[in-house]
DNA sequence: GCTATCATTGACAACGTTGTCAACATTCAG
DNA sequence: CTGAATGTTGACAACGTTGTCAATGATAGC
């Protein structure tokens, strides 16, 4: 370990200025680009920074300025490995560098004592702002937060109990376009997969087929309804219970992607996935090489991030304007397993 | 804008120490949890610090520490949006959280210069330890990150010129076992498409290749190596390039996941899916869904990620023994596609 | 009662940086 | 040549915290 045996400290200002042979004001004003400087003396400073490997210390930095700011931004994801969430944080990330903030990001996994957790854990590291995907269902505590100086934007879900950015997804008005497309294909029993009914994109995605079917005067059959789905496997269970039923549906709306994934296993197996109609909240990969290939509403999740992270930049720039919601719509792409007809 | 109307700066220990009438230094205590301040004294302060709804100010602590921790690290993944990036990161994550540690996450998009940039901004944060899945070759420039306390582990690709920890995944073994597979198969002419050369899996990947060929008693063939292929569209049409020569390949190994679904569509839309063989790097999700079901070597992505935080947590917590290179095996998941015979 | 010990508490300096302000040198107008 | 304006430079304090050390009061031992 030659390295670590050579340990030393981080030289400081102070050390850059000794050896420059000029005080620790002239070094900070060339550290930070101000004007003011000769051009001969911040070159000396210049060079004695390189000789010394010197690196400002934003930390310190921070502190001592006045307006606070880290240059950092934290992202509360569900889940970072979850592919919305991941795209979302990519392009989050990308605006962000061009700006020299990092981002930190972790994930909340559904629990709200998370949620709690990391808001201080980053509170208590003074990022400038928070892109928060949300697992808890009052958000009131953040008032404190923000009035501490901490800007704060919701992206996926909207906040409770707290008036604030949020970007959204067209889950209801979605939902309600991927059933209606069904139905304009023949279909009126129509079932419904969805995640847990506690997450407020399920709910709203549940609203939205009941809309769809009210709209065109069909009463929503509890048997079709199956809800609090937590992974593929048990989608691809309630998929075969479903087609057990005396009378089974004959098409399937499964909103959200896992569920999705777990319909489809379960069409195969039973053999049915060329006779039942399928129709899918948000994409999933490769849906478009199978057979048949899945007809899905899609998220576009750069939009989602892009328009994120403008929200939350336009607050740190000082934009004192009123809270507002911003939909990013989503787009259904037929690419068979939604336009099967119902037999007969 | 209520909120903002009423911003007023974070409180201070010394906001708390006045409302609870005591010193700077036993509300630091408190605060710290450490032992030698009265209950009752320690209650008073605990209610004040509720009252301002005071935060612990990190930056200012790790500042004035010893140490010198921030209780963060950085992760630089070469995408977060990657499906590997993006399991390893919350791996981490999860790890890193249990320990009171954030995870500033930035993506390098293959692009060294943004290395260099994403190292300097972590450093000047100080961030205590560095994960790094690298997009340059030449990673000398750490030596003086470490020697100022920076650990440093890399993952998925190795450090070149610079001694680290490294957690690696068997790109040459597993894709010679790959192509071993399709020659046990009956397999002479195999075609290999891979991403660029320039980065370092992907040409021990192609290493594997000729491996296993030499193993056989075959030669490479240039017309069946197509390398630099830059995404999924780039792959699809190499494919249909392969299958216009005077004589085709037999079967395919797709070096990496996006080549892979390229290869996929091309083979698809030739109508030759059923007729040459596929085995590909990198799990594609789904692809047990797909006719014929993909063959592949999977990564796994939760104990490369495991060991890189295992691995760099040991650094951080004292640990000076030689660098360590781990290894993370590969898994050959065998679908269809990989069993599937030459003609005749 | 007196000293030694211990637990509690706080004053002060320091971490590395930057805002403020004053000192000095130079240039220019008149 | 004088006074004012401008351009450089640095001394000093402060950001919010914690390490050091000394002061205080209480307790115990003799």
């Amino acid at each position: 370990m030659p390295e670590s045996l050579n340990a030393r400290p981080r030289p400081t200002i102070r050390d850059v200025a000794a050896l420059a042979g000029t005080s620790l004001k002239t070094v900070s004003r060339v550290v930070n680009g101000e004007s003011g400087v000769s051009d001969q003396l911040s070159l000396r400073v210049r060079s004695a920074i390189d000789r010394l490997g010197y690196r400002h210390n934003l930390t310190a930095s921070s502190l001592r300025r006045g307006d606070g700011k880290t240059r950092s931004v934290g992202m509360l994801a569900s889940n970072v490995a979850n592919p919305l969430d991941a795209a979302v944080h990519h392009t989050i990330e990308e605006i962000a560098s061009r700006r020299g903030v990092v981002v930190l990001a972790s994930s909340l996994d559904e629990d709200p004592a998370r949620e709690r957790q990391l808001v201080e854990a980053f509170a208590e590291r003074r990022v400038d702002g928070l892109i928060m995907m949300p697992a808890s269902h009052d958000h009131s505590y953040l008032v404190e937060e923000r009035r501490m100086g901490m800007s704060i934007v919701f992206v996926d879900r909207p906040p409770a109990f707290f008036d604030a950015d949020a970007v959204l997804v067209d889950n209801r008005d979605g939902t309600s376009r991927g059933v209606r497309h069904l139905m304009a294909h023949g279909h009126r029993r129509i079932a419904f997969l969805g995640d847990r009914r506690s997450i407020v994109t399920a709910a709203e995605r549940f609203r939205g087929y009941e809309d769809a079917l009210e709209a065109n005067g069909i009463a929503v059959e509890p048997d079709l309804v199956r809800q609090d789905i937590l992974d593929s496997e048990h989608a691809h269970a309630a998929t075969l219970d479903l087609l057990s039923l005396d009378e089974p549906p004959t098409a399937i709306f499964a909103a959200q992607n896992l569920v999705t994934i777990g319909v489809v296993r379960g069409l195969r197996s039973a053999r049915k996935h060329h006779d039942i109609a399928l129709v899918g909240f948000d994409d999933v990969p490769m849906s478009d090489l199978l057979d048949p290939a899945i007809t899905v509403l899609a998220q576009d999740p750069t939009a989602i991030g892009r328009q994120a992270a403008t929200a939350l930049f336009a607050r740190l720039d000082g934009d004192r304007s009123p809270m507002q919601t911003y939909i990013v719509p989503t787009t259904m792409i037929t690419r068979g397993s939604g336009e099967i007809p119902p037999p007969g």
